[in-house]
This record gives structure tokens, sequence and C-alpha cells, in this order.
DNA sequence: CACTCTTGTTATAATCTATAACCTATTTTA
DNA sequence: TAAAATAGGTTATAGATTATAACAAGAGTG
């Protein structure tokens, strides 16, 4: 690591930390490369030492995002790691909106509709993007486990077609999980997931007013449906 | 309506077509004046004739995209109106996915992040976003007046500060509904519009395989969840 | 000191939205 | 019916954008 090379990295972070303030002023199509260089008294063609295009910057940008997502999650269970396992489960789910609440354009740039004509390379996405969920994989495996947790009986069948494919992609992505706590998990994601996606785009707010309660309700609904029940303690008031 | 009216629609709604298809081959981004010119064989500014701006070009697609959900949802209705009332729900829930999955960039336009710096005004949008969901509003209030819904142990303790808002938004909105009806139904939007983003940007086809079977065992399981039976026959195959 | 690699610059190509100025055919109206 | 107004198209042009090429100058190394 030369000196040469600490510049370097000063510089990719500084271009990626004004890409990202620009994205939180307009958006994230407010990526720009001239704008990048302009704030950062440069000229735009210098840009390309540091990424070879502008959609190599956005990757990077996502790569960082999706850390960022997951170390927060991670850091919130941490701190909740001795707290009973509703409480747990509480935490990475409450953690995942509060992460995309405070960095919005972040969260769009993951699982939304990212740039022009961006495709994120799959290669790249795809792993990270377990990353997150691990913990919550890791609490739901050991509830189940110790019997804290009976998946619901709505959940134990299985439909074929599902049954088959997760026959061969669990093994494949190593996880050792019994497969309607797979589905129960996706189907805990999404429902987080769509909470998320309608505050951010401003549906639910004017419907409901206080998108940070509806958030604990409904997960509250959720934990009392699977026969956790929900502790009083620990609510991010909003 | 004089002849010249006649041609400026026709063409209108060819420019529109025009922008669909090259967004559905390019994504949301792919909507470029000139290139929707291009294929129509004329000059970009000749479109400012018809648009005042992209934007409004946008805009306009926008509202056609809510109507056109809102008109298959409905047409869906119509057809299990003489249903039982599980089978009604199940096929406003199932009428949202489908259209969105046949229509991927127009969901995108309505409910992700659109264009580049592109903000959809409200006031034109907010009137409309309500409009697909008509029917299973009237749904739900029909089968808990009727008895048929009971509202689950859950949700009928409504959080303060969204009674609150509610105790103004409802009568405001023109809506007759107790308020845990309202969250209830707020909840079940968020987990079928959960599945579907998940499933649009690719992140639940990879883990399930089969997004319709899993979309299908989700509305069962929440059918369940709420007392009402799911019925085997008319499902959707995928 | 000289040689090379890194990192910046300016110049330029190609694309985009948008406006201005202009032309022409259709409609409206005196 | 002839003249005026207007709708709907064109080319020219301004100002961004991503991206490349060609060049200049500094840093590190022999």
């Amino acid at each position: 690591m030369t000196r040469r090379d600490r510049l370097r990295d000063l510089t990719i972070a500084e271009i990626k930390a004004t890409a990202r303030q620009q994205m939180a002023e307009s958006g994230t199509a407010g990526i720009s490369l001239s704008t990048i260089a302009r704030a950062m008294e440069m000229t735009a063609p210098a840009l390309y030492r540091y990424f070879a295009s502008r959609d190599q910057l956005v990757t990077a940008l996502i790569v960082d995002a999706f850390n960022d997502l997951a170390n927060a999650i991670q850091a919130a269970e941490l701190a909740a790691e001795t707290k009973p396992t509703p409480l747990k489960i509480a935490t990475s789910c409450l953690a995942y909106r509060e992460w995309a609440i405070a960095h919005p354009v972040d969260f769009q740039l993951i699982y939304g509709n990212p740039i022009p004509g961006y495709v994120a390379p799959a290669e790249i996405t795809v792993p990270l993007a377990r990353r997150p969920f691990n913990g919550l994989i890791r609490h739901f495996l050991e509830a189940y486990r110790s019997g804290e947790l009976i998946i619901p009986i709505q959940y134990t069948l299985v439909p074929a077609t599902i049954s088959a494919h997760l026959a061969v992609w669990l093994p494949e992505a190593g996880y050792d999980l019994p497969e309607p706590l797979l589905c129960l998990l996706m189907s805990t994601w999404a429902r987080m997931h769509g909470m998320v996606m309608l505050e951010i785009f401003e549906h639910m707010g004017p419907v409901v007013g206080d998108c940070a309660a509806f958030y604990r309700y409904e997960l509250g609904a959720f934990l009392q449906q699977l026969g956790l029940t929900w502790p009083k303690e620990g609510s991010t008031d909003g």
C-alpha cells in the first residue's frame, strides 16, 4: 500500500461520498459524473481514471449500500443478542426499516429501479443481497430448533414447484433449513419490504399517518401470529 | 370534436403507445423523446406540440397505467362477483399481481422510482392511486358487516397516532370503515405489494423458483389467518 | 538526471431535452 | 371566396450528458 495507493483510495471514497450526497439531494438520478466532478473541483473525464463508467460507480454504490444495510442490521442484532427471541426477530425487522428510512435513496438503489438503463451485475449483487438476512435466518432457525417457534399450519404445506426448487437451492446456498421455514422467512421479508416500499414512495404516510407506528403494529401482529408474544419494552418511538 | 382534434388524439395515443413499447424494451428510462420521434418518423421538437415536456408525457403514462391497473382488477372482480367472499378477495389480490407481472415497467412507473429527476405531481397521482383498491375495500367492508370476516385480535388495537390520523383521514377520503379494518387493508396491500416488488426486481424468483405459486401460497395463508377458508377451485395455475 | 506511470487537463464526438425561428397546410372568419 | 389565424411539422441551436482521445505535468524510481 504505497502513498499513491492511499491517495487513490481517498479520491475513490470522495467520489462515492459526493455521489451519495448528490443522490440524497436529487434522487438516484442525481448521480451525474459532470456534477460530481464539478463539486470536487475536477473535470468529468478525470473520474474515468477511477471508474470505467458511470454504471461502475453505481455498482460500487450498490455494493456499499448492501454492506451498510447488512452492517446496520448486524449492529442492531448484536445489541439485542441477550434479549428473548421475539425481541431479537423484532430488532432485525425494525433495523431493516430504520436503515431504509434513514437512507431512502440507497434503499431505492438496492431494491428499486435504479438509474437510467443501468442493470446491476448479478454476479456482484446476488451474493451481497443475502447478507442482511443472515441474522434473521439464524434467529428463525434457532427458535425453530428450540421449539419456541412453531411454523403456522398455513405454511407447513409448501407447493410442489417451490419444494422442488428449494430442494436444489437450499443446499446450493449453504442453508440447512426446513422448506416451510424458508417460506416463512420469505413471507416475513415480503411483509416488511412491502411496508417500507409503500412508505418510501409516499403511499402509506398519507393514509395511516404514522408509518413507524404502523410498522411496529404490523410487526407485532406478525409475531403474535407466529405464537411469539410482542414485548412492550424496546419499542423505537416515532 | 373536429377532425383535427381526432387526428391529434390519434397522434397522442401513438406517442404514448410508442413510449410504452420502448419502455418495455429498455426499462422506464427507455423513454426518450428523440427515440420516440425517430420510431414515429418525426423529429423530436414536434413532440412538444403534444406534451410540454418529457415529464408531462411520463405523467400521462402514469395516469394511463393507474387506470389500466384499476380496470384490470375491476374486470377480474366483475367476473368473480357471484363467488364466495374469500374467492372475491383472492381475485382482487391475484389480479393485482397479474397486472404487475404482465406490465412490469408500468408497475415500476407507478410504484417504483420512475424516471431521472421526475417527480409525480401529487394532485394528479393521489386520487388515482386509490382506484385499484376500491373493490377490495368493498369486499372487506361487506364481509365485515355480514360477520363473515372477523378482524384478527392482533389488529383490533390501533396505535393512538394512527387512530388520530384516521379519524381525520377516513371521513375526508369518503370511507366509512372501522379503523382496524383499514389497517387490515393496508396490511393486505403491503403484503401483496412486497411480494410483487421482490418478484419484479428479481429478489424472489432465485429463492423460491415459482413466484406465482408462492403468491397463492402466501395469499392462502393470509386468508386462513383471517378465518376465511381458501377455496381450491379457480386457482390460476403457474 | 532521465524514464515511466499516474492523474489530471483540454478538445471532441455523440446523445439527450428543450427552445427559437420558420414553413406549410388546414381551419376559421370577414 | 380570399385573407387571417392556427396547428403541426421542419431545421438550427443551446446547454447537458457520457465517454474517448490526445496531451501536459507531477510523483516515484533507476
